[in-house]
DNA sequence: GGATATGATTGGGAACACGAACCAAAGGAG
DNA sequence: CTCCTTTGGTTCGTGTTCCCAATCATATCC
């Protein structure tokens, strides 16, 4: 149990801001027509095309919240499964035409949206901010 | 549209961290039987007695959505509504004992999860890394 | 007093996530 | 080759979450 001050500012402002970027996400989504969840598919979707137990693992699903997910996107014309060769029970997830022109809409609108919130630090702070990130919290996808 | 590789670097590291960080709480909320945003509320509530629509407001939440978060905290016996003094519609939302008991928990909890995560980090990363989320993404509860 | 605004709730619908169960395919041992 | 176990993906049930529209009681203002 951590009674450092500056432990607990750093405890307290980890969570809020990870809640505040997800509601900006959240809210970028919605304007694109779908949840933050399927943002975060197509995301992952521009470079992989993962199995369906791969996709589950990297986003840290069930496997069949997954199968879900996946259905309301193929759904949308936004992915299709794709029999994995040389196994008969393996489907790969990728992205569509239309699912690509949309990921590389959305990684746009992030883009921005991630800039104008970061534009007050300077180069250096950004880059500190970015590199306290990558050593503690980027894993998975 | 922003193609400087450090900036796309960061808006990774952003997206990538969040949903990480979001990821664990949700794990750490479900091994104490309660969901993540419940978690979030318990948090909020230990240092605030807001209204319904304050709390909704504060979230970034429809107020609706709220109404049904508390309405389960409050079967839990986590949280009870307390009507406000003058003024015939209004509802504070405070934490039980139980609660309170719960929220304290929870936050030790929360802040093992994050010191482990970023023990890594000099001192000074930790400060820098703390000012650059509370200069940018800290805001709301 | 009447009209308008406000606060909280209710109800419907969609998305999400977990767990259990299921089925087909793959892998391994005898 | 046969049988058993494991693996991959899906289906189904349940609970949570979140939005929107509608509702009702209370408050505010002219």
């Amino acid at each position: 149990m951590s009674i450092d001050p500056e432990d607990l500012a750093l405890r307290d402002a980890l969570v809020r801001s990870s809640f505040e970027v997800m509601g900006r996400l959240s809210r970028l989504a919605a304007e694109e027509g779908m949840s933050l969840t399927q943002l975060r598919v197509l995301g992952v979707l521009r470079d992989r095309r993962p199995r369906m137990a791969e996709l589950a693992q990297g986003l840290g699903l069930d496997r069949s919240s997954v199968t879900g997910l996946i259905d309301r996107a193929q759904a949308k014309g936004l992915v299709e499964r794709v029999a994995e060769e040389g196994d008969g029970r393996g489907v790969r997830v990728v992205l569509t035409a239309e699912g690509q022109r949309v990921a590389a809409l959305l990684a746009d609108r992030v883009s921005e949206l991630l800039a104008d919130a970061v534009a007050p630090l300077s180069p250096a702070m950004k880059r500190s901010l970015r590199e306290g990130l990558e050593a503690t919290f980027v894993s998975g996808f």
